[in-house]
RNA sequence: GGACGAUUAGCUCAGCUGGUUCAGAGCGUCUGCCUUACAAGCAGAAUGUCAGCGGUUCGAAUCCGUUAUCGUCCACCA
């Protein structure tokens, strides 16, 4: 068998897919400690972006460390209905097509459309999960809207209702008059419009005077209640109390004071209260208890309380309004004005507070609990930082809106009775009943809420019950992920057995939304927190520090990139990038590719692509000779410690040292570091280091001893090798466990390394990069003198004591194969030979005889550089050393440790001084 | 306006409890190499007022204050 010279990621990866999904190895194992996982799940707007990629290997790494150790693993996957982002998309491309809008083709066939949308992008978002090689347990994939997920939304609605935790109200909300839907908060954008400032007076109703005021949107003085002024304003204080008359209505209002809604010093210093449109009118009403008049429909036009103006909209009414003020002489000025304006970010239309019927959640006591989790420790959120967050916001308990005007998502399990039904027609209908539970409205009309999800028209009988038109917000639904996935409410062994979940990873943005509603909820049905961790990871950004979009054109396409430079070259840069930052830039750049098509792609993906193929030519290297030495298995060619020299024990330090590091990283999810330790112990450590070393012996036509013993060796370390990096790297290394030790459990099952702390010897490591300084030296000299690394040179090493010459000759192996010598000799006070290249090394001085080649001039420059360097640095060294305060202040190992540097400085400097003589 | 974060090599970022990991890594640049695993590679080299200012300290990239610039979130602008 052969193997290719590059590591091929296309073949590797369509294998390892196969065999996994074949013996199922997602599944929970069944056997050790549960550690479970639910994913956050991707919404079906669209197709996977970077930012999933990086959230979806991250909790990958974390899954496949934990199933290495032992733990019984389940991972559930998901799907979001994101229900405005959903419809609004699907309404548009309607719009596009057909130019219809919803109203034109219904309800149910709207439904049916989006469910047509959610088939394709769901089935999408799956195949680039599976393409990513994250480990779920694909069998139990759950979608928001599904039957399993309704009925635990309609379980949690109903026993909050029947708490009292729900309730119905008419608020301020904010209105997508293009949707016809109330948004959340935060789904609304703020932009600079450039606006004006009118100033009018109004009329006083006796008729004996005005007050001056100003505002942005004229056309909401038709529903004006009151006019506010400052309680201490002297120039308005005494037409507090006084009645105003509302132009074009006619209505008469009042005069009020209040000291929260007015800043006396800005504008006119009166306020015109429009409770029904403006939030702090609203909330200024509630406390004056004033009327609440809404003069639009749900479209945003004038209804009927708008007087003459009514079936206006938007631009045209607020001209007519201001004509109108003009022509009864009440307009006194008009200024310009920048204002931010709250956009709906689904259709980019202005948002209209707007008072409407809404259901929604009481937050104080969801709040306290939700908060106690995080203040208590319960819940650990990493970085610490993004506690603040979760606190601050909770802290404020506003009280949720649930309901939405939308077409796509839970539909709000409530029935509206009719006027005539009474308590006692509905305590005939529901009798014995528990999963029907109703209540009288403010109103008088009877709101029935059932668990059953098609409760009949006539089931209360002689009377027609109606069920609510609204839907439920999405956060109520993805609240309930972490139970609802596992069949919530029904007590079933998935929730017994891996309930509550293991860690939470998400990105920052919404701790609040999801990550707080996931708590609150799972208190409320669980009675206890969905997970004990929750990890928040950096955002990734492109080169310029803007977040990357589909509208901006500066996204990457995790698939571009898996085709590119491989599934695995991905999540290692995934990994690497992950550091304890907020955000993380990846320059972007556009590149055409073999079939004329561009993609964004970023040259960051090389390292990871180089990564992989210098792991595979490693093993392709020594694939022969591991089958010479009979190591091809899965049984384990032992090694002979008799035989360990100096590499050998270094490099099994080595490994233990990475072993536990990396374990180190998972456990506290320092997953750039992870990446950064697994990279150098390949790299530079096995690869450049000990192969080097062992070139020779490798090399050997005969299985010597030596030879066996170091093929024992390096299968060890490479098996090592596999199962650390398997985590990050699961398609390649699975391939080589294969290739290598054919046989052997899949990496995926087989069992995290443990570090054997015995053989981590720092005493080793110290005397191993001893003998690389005097190889660095010695390639410092073929550098110099650009000797190719076929010509072998002569080294003399010149030590000033016995028991440094006995540590060099340790590492004579060493530094004869990296340094490329064909002879190599150590001496106390050794004889520098003529025509000599020098240079100072730890305890003696490394001379390398080059006649014909040495040029005297360039070494006396170089040497006299070096020199200089070193009396600058000796020179800082004394006058630290020099100042009684350090010397007296610092502790004992700092004062000698600046000795020790300025010894060495010393030597240095005598060093090269010497070779200066000598050279002139 | 409030909160949080960032500012270190041309680029992307490490640098945790002040002092040998203290000024680092990768990429890029320059020099030389098709050395029998890897040119997606190997060996060298250059590159920094650690954003500015002030303070604490024997000693500051690191701690404190302040200024500037950038980013994110929250609140708000009649």
């Amino acid at each position: 068998m052969e193997m290719e010279t590059r590591y091929n990621p296309k073949i590797v990866e369509d294998r390892w897919h196969a065999q996994w999904e074949k013996n199922n190895d997602f599944a929970p194992s069944g056997k050790g400690e549960p550690f479970s996982v639910v994913i956050p799940p991707p919404n079906v707007t669209g197709a996977l972006h970077l930012g999933h990629a990086l959230n979806d290997t991250l909790q990958d790494i974390l899954v496949r460390y934990r199933r290495k150790t032992g733990r019984d693993t389940l991972w559930i996957p998901g799907t979001d209905h994101a229900g405005i982002a959903t419809q609004a998309v699907v309404e548009k491309r309607l719009f596009q097509d057909e130019h219809k809008t919803r109203h034109d083709i219904g309800r149910d066939a709207l439904v049916e459309r989006i469910w047509k949308w959610k088939d394709e992008y769901e089935a999408r978002i799956t195949k680039q999960l599976k393409s990513l090689g994250v480990s779920c347990d694909w069998s139990r994939q759950r979608f928001t809207l599904d039957p399993v997920c309704a009925k635990a939304v309609r379980h949690a609605f109903f026993n909050l209702f029947k708490k009292g935790l729900i309730y119905r109200g008419k608020r301020l909300v904010n209105w997508d008059t293009k949707l016809q839907t109330a948004v959340a908060d935060d789904e609304i954008y703020y932009e600079t419009v450039k606006g004006h400032f009118w100033t009018f007076k109004y009329p006083l109703a006796d008729g004996s005077g005005f007050i001056p005021v100003s505002t942005t949107r004229p056309e909401t003085i038709m529903g004006d209640t009151a006019l506010a002024v400052h309680p201490n304003d002297e120039r308005y204080k005494q037409f507090i109390g006084k009645m105003l008359k509302v132009p074009f209505v006619n209505r008469e209002i009042p005069v009020i004071a209040d000291a929260i809604l007015v800043d006396m010093e800005f504008g006119t210093g009166s306020v015109k209260v429009t409770p029904a449109h403006d939030p702090n009118d609203y909330a200024t009403g509630l406390r004056h208890k004033l009327p609440m008049i809404n003069i639009m429909n749900d479209d945003g036009s004038l209804n009927e309380n708008a007087g003459p103006f009514q079936g206006m909209k938007g631009q045209a009414a607020r001209d007519a309004v201001v004509k109108g003020l003009e022509d009864l002489g009440l307009l006194i000025k008009v200024e310009d004005h920048e204002m931010q304006v709250g956009h709906s970010d689904r259709s980019k239309t202005v948002i209209e507070p707007y008072l409407s019927d809404q259901w929604f959640v009481k937050m104080d006591v969801l709040a306290d609990n939700a908060m106690n989790a995080v203040t208590s420790g319960e819940i650990k959120i990493i970085p610490e930082r993004y506690a603040n967050k979760y606190l601050d916001w909770l802290k404020e308990k506003r009280d949720w809106c649930i309901s939405r005007q939308l077409w796509w998502g839970h539909r709000i399990p409530i029935w509206h009775a009719d006027e005539t039904t009474t308590e006692e027609d509905l305590n005939k209908a529901f009798a014995g009943r528990n999963d029907i539970y109703y209540y009288k409205a403010q109103n008088g009309i009877w709101l029935i809420c059932s668990e059953e999800e098609n409760l009949k028209e006539d089931a209360v009988a002689g009377h027609k019950i109606v069920q609510e038109e609204d839907v439920l917000d999405t956060w109520f639904s993805s609240g309930l992920w972490p139970h609802s996935t596992m069949g919530w409410p029904e007590q079933t062994d998935t929730l017994k057995k891996y309930y509550p979940t293991s860690v939470l990873v998400t990105s920052r943005d919404i701790i609040t939304l999801w990550v707080a509603r996931m708590v609150l909820f799972s208190q409320e049905n669980m009675g206890t927190v969905p997970f004990h961790t929750v990890y928040i990871h950096p955002k990734i950004l492109d080169g310029n520090g803007m977040t990357m979009s589909k509208s901006k054109g500066n996204g990457v396409d995790p698939m571009d990139i898996e085709k590119k430079y491989g599934t695995d070259a991905l999540r290692f840069v995934m990994a690497s990038l992950c550091t304890d930052n907020q955000d993380v830039r990846l320059p972007v750049k556009k590149e055409k590719q073999e079939d004329g098509s561009v993609i964004n792609t970023s040259e960051k993906f090389e390292i990871g692509r180089n990564f992989s193929n210098k792991l595979w030519n490693a093993c392709r290297f020594l694939f022969p000779h591991l089958e010479q030495a009979g190591a091809l298995s899965k049984d384990i060619l032992p090694m002979d410690p008799a035989l360990f020299a100096l590499e050998d024990r270094w490099i099994l330090s080595r490994l233990n040292s990475t072993i536990q590091d990396a374990t180190k990283m998972l456990e506290e999810f320092h997953f750039a570091e992870l990446a950064g330790f697994l990279y150098r112990f390949v790299w530079d450590d096995v690869c450049s280091s000990y192969l080097e070393i062992k070139k020779a012996v490798i090399n050997s036509e005969t299985l010597t001893a030596e030879k066996k013993n170091a093929m024992a060796i390096l299968s060890h370390v490479l098996r090592g090798v596999i199962d650390l990096l398997h985590p990050v790297m699961p398609f390649i290394t699975e391939e080589l466990n294969a290739t290598l030790f054919p046989g052997s459990e899949r990496v995926i099952n087989s069992a995290w390394p443990k570090a054997d702390t015995s053989l981590i010897d720092a005493k080793i490591e110290a005397a191993f990069n001893q003998a690389f300084a005097v190889v660095e030296s010695v390639r410092g000299v073929r550098g110099r003198y650009n000797v190719s690394p076929a010509t072998k040179l002569k080294a003399v090493v010149s030590v000033d004591d016995a028991a440094t010459e006995a540590n060099v000759k340790d590492c004579q192996a060493i530094i004869t194969e990296l340094g490329g010598l064909e002879s190599f000799s150590v001496a106390v006070k050794a004889a520098k030979p003529k025509f000599s290249a020098s240079s100072v090394v730890p305890g003696g001085e490394l001379y390398i005889p080059l006649e014909g080649i040495l040029d005297p001039a360039a070494e006396i420059a170089r040497l006299e550089k070096e020199i200089e360097k070193a009396k600058a640095f000796a020179a800082s060294i004394e006058k630290k050393l020099s100042n009684q305060k350090f010397v007296n202040g610092a502790p004992e190992a700092v004062v000698n440790a600046e000795r020790t540097k300025l010894a060495t400085q010393r030597e240095i400097i005598a060093k090269d001084e010497a070779a200066l003589k000598d050279l002139r």
